[in-house]
DNA sequence: TTGAAAGCGCTACCAT
DNA sequence: ATGGTAGCGCTTTCAA
C-alpha cells in the first residue's frame, strides 16, 4: 500500500506531478512520465479510493439498480448485469449492486452519501417507482428501458417499434398475408414496457402493409406449454404462414416442436422471425431469423450516457433508441402459392 | 448534501460529538443525541462515503467475485448474488460486483485501492485461481465453496457429506437396498468441488449401511434429456427403488416424467431425495424430499465471517460447514415387499 | 460528557 | 513543465 508521496520520492518529482502524470490532466514530459511509471510499478502503487473520492469529484463507481424478484427471468437479468459491468469496466468504472426490495432506498442512500457518480436502472417497469427517485436526485440516472412517464429522463432501449416493423415487413415482403404474433406472459405485458409496443406495432404495420389478417396470441405461456401449442395450432388452422415471436427462449422451442408435430415445415410452410429476444436464436435446434435485444449494445450506450452526464456534458433527455439488426438465419421463405 | 459541521451547528454541539453520536463509539447524553438526530433528519444529512473511507478504516463495501461465464447456470448464480447482497445490507454493507474475465485482476484492483473491506468469492472451482490472489492479498477473503487447497482459507459451504449421508440413510431406513444417484453434467464434476463429494459419500454410505447395490449415473445430462431418461430406465431395470438426485431443476423434471412413462409411481414404487439443490423442490409438479443448498444460509455465514475478519477478530481458517436440513415432502416411502 | 484539532491520501489551484 | 499547498469531510486522539 504505497502512497503517492513515496512514488513522488522514488521518481524524484513532486506529488502533484505524479497525480497529473497518472490522470493525464496536465502535460508531463516523456522522461518524467517514464520515471513515474517505473516508480508506480516498482512500488505496486494504487491510488487510495477514499482519498480520490474525497479530493476529486468522482468516485468511479456506478450503482446498478436491479430489484431481483423471485419471479424474474434470471438469464436475461444476468445477461444485462454482466453486460453492464463489462461496459462500465471499459470506462474504468466499478459497479455497485443495488438489489434492495425497496429500490428507492438504495438509490437514495448511495446518492446521498456520494458513493456513486451515477445510477444505472435496469428492468424498468411502466410505472417504475425509481422514476420519482431519479427526478428528486441530483445524481445522474440512466434508465435501460422506458417508463411511461419519461419526458425528462435519459432512457436507452432497443427500438422495438422499428424491430417489429422490420419483422412484419420481412414477412410481408415474402408474400405472407396472415401473420401471427406469439408474445410472452400476461405478466410481461403489465410489468414491462415493450411487449405492448411490439404487439401494437406488429398489428398496425401489418394493416399498413395490407396483410389480410393479424392474429395475436399471448398469455401465461411460459408456465404452460399447452397454451403455446394451442396458439400455434390455431394459427395453422387460420392459414397463418408468418409468425412473429416475442417471447422467452423456452417458447421458441415449443413453437418449433409443435410445428413439427403438425407436419408443418419451417420455413417452407411457416416462416418465423423472433423480435427482441436476448437469447441466441442461433443455438436453437433450428436457427430462426431474429432481431435481437443485445444487452451489450444497450449497456454500452447507457454507460456512455452516464459518463457524459457525470462529466457535466449535455445529454439529450428522452429516448435513446438502439437501431435493431436483422439476423438472417433462413427461417423466412417466400410464401408458397396456396 | 449537508455536511457534518452543519449538523453540529444546528444541534449546537461540536463536530466530534456528532460523529460519536452517529457511530456510537463514545457515550453521548440522551439529550444531546436527540438534538443531533433531529438536526440530521432536518438537514437530510448523510455522511460522505469518501471522507469516511479516508478518515476511518472501513469502506463498508464488500466485493463479490463471480466470473459470469456464458455457460454458467444463471438462476443459481442469481440466487447467490442476491442472497449475498441482502446479507451484506443487513450488516450495513454495500456490494461491489467483480465479474472480470480475469477474476484476479478485479480482486487485486479493489484490494490495492482500499475500495473494499473484504472480498466474497462465489462459484469456487477446485483449482480456483482466486485462491492464490487471496493468499497474496491483505484484504480479508471468504470463499463460498471449497477449493482443493484450502488449508489456510476461510471457506463456507453446505455440509454435502452430511447431506448425502442423510439422504442415503433416509432411503435405507425405508428399506431401500438399491440406490441410484443421478448427478449433474460431466462439466459440473470437473468445475465444481461438491458433486464428486456427494457421489463418493453416497456410494460409501450406502456400502456402510449394507445397501446391496449403488448405481451412479452422470453425464452431459442437462443438455440431453435422453441420457437422464436412459439412466432412469436402467435404474428401474436394475431394481433400484431409491434415487438420490444431485442435479439441476430440469433434470428433476425429466426424472419424474420418465418414471411416470415407465408406469412407476412416486413414492410407491420409487422413492426420491434431492441433495444440494438450490431450487425449490416444492414447486415441482410432484414435490420431492430435499436437502437443499440454501444460498441465504451460506451467504449470511460468509458475510458474518467477513465482518469478523474486517474487525480483526480471530476466525478459524478452514471449512465452515452449514448443517443441512431435511425437508420431508413425502417422496420417500417404505419399500414395498418384492 | 464534550470540544479542538491533527491527520487520512489524494486533487487541483496558484505559483514558478 | 513542474512544485507547493490548501482543502475535500470525516474519524479519532488528546484535553478539558
Amino acid at each position: 500500500m504505497a502512497k503517492i508521496d513515496e512514488v513522488a520520492r522514488v521518481a524524484g518529482v513532486s506529488i502533484s506531478t505524479v497525480s497529473y502524470a497518472l490522470s493525464g490532466k496536465r502535460p508531463v514530459s516523456a522522461a518524467t512520465r517514464q520515471r513515474i511509471e517505473l516508480a508506480v510499478r516498482e512500488l505496486g502503487y494504487s491510488p487510495n479510493a477514499g482519498a480520490r473520492m474525497l479530493a476529486g469529484s468522482q468516485t468511479n463507481i456506478f450503482a446498478l439498480s436491479e430489484p431481483l424478484r423471485a419471479d424474474s427471468h434470471a438469464p436475461s437479468h444476468m445477461a444485462f448485469m454482466h453486460a453492464m459491468t463489462v461496459a462500465a469496466r471499459r470506462r474504468e468504472y466499478d459497479m455497485l449492486l443495488l438489489t434492495d426490495e425497496d429500490a428507492s432506498a438504495g438509490m437514495k442512500r448511495v446518492a446521498a452519501s456520494g458513493l456513486v457518480d451515477a445510477v444505472l436502472v435496469l428492468d424498468v417497469a411502466p410505472d417504475d417507482p425509481r422514476v420519482a427517485i431519479a427526478r428528486a436526485s441530483a445524481t445522474p440516472t440512466v434508465f435501460v428501458g422506458i417508463p411511461d412517464d419519461h419526458g425528462d429522463l435519459v432512457c436507452v432501449d432497443l427500438d422495438f417499434e422499428s424491430a417489429a416493423t422490420q419483422a412484419v415487413d420481412r414477412l410481408v415482403d415474402a408474400g405472407h398475408e396472415r401473420i401471427g404474433l406469439i408474445g410472452g406472459s400476461r405478466r410481461a405485458y403489465e410489468k414491462s414496457n415493450f411487449p405492448p409496443r411490439v404487439r401494437d406495432t406488429v398489428v398496425t404495420r401489418a394493416a399498413e402493409r395490407g396483410a389480410t389478417a393479424t392474429a395475436v396470441a399471448s398469455g401465461e405461456i411460459v408456465t404452460d406449454r399447452a397454451l403455446v401449442r394451442q396458439a400455434v395450432r390455431r394459427f395453422v388452422d387460420d392459414g397463418v404462414t408468418g409468425i412473429v415471436l416475442h417471447a422467452p427462449e423456452e417458447v421458441a422451442q415449443v413453437v418449433l416442436v409443435e410445428l413439427e408435430a403438425l407436419g408443418r415445415r419451417m420455413p417452407d410452410d411457416v416462416s418465423i422471425v423472433s423480435v427482441g429476444s436476448s437469447f441466441d436464436t442461433d443455438s436453437l435446434p433450428t436457427p430462426i431469423d431474429s432481431i435481437p435485444l443485445v444487452p451489450q449494445s444497450s449497456c454500452e450506450r447507457a454507460v456512455d450516457l452516464a459518463i457524459e452526464l457525470v462529466a457535466g456534458r449535455p445529454v439529450a433527455s428522452g429516448l435513446h433508441l438502439i437501431s435493431p439488426t436483422y439476423l438472417d438465419r433462413g427461417s423466412v421463405a417466400v410464401r408458397p402459392l396456396p
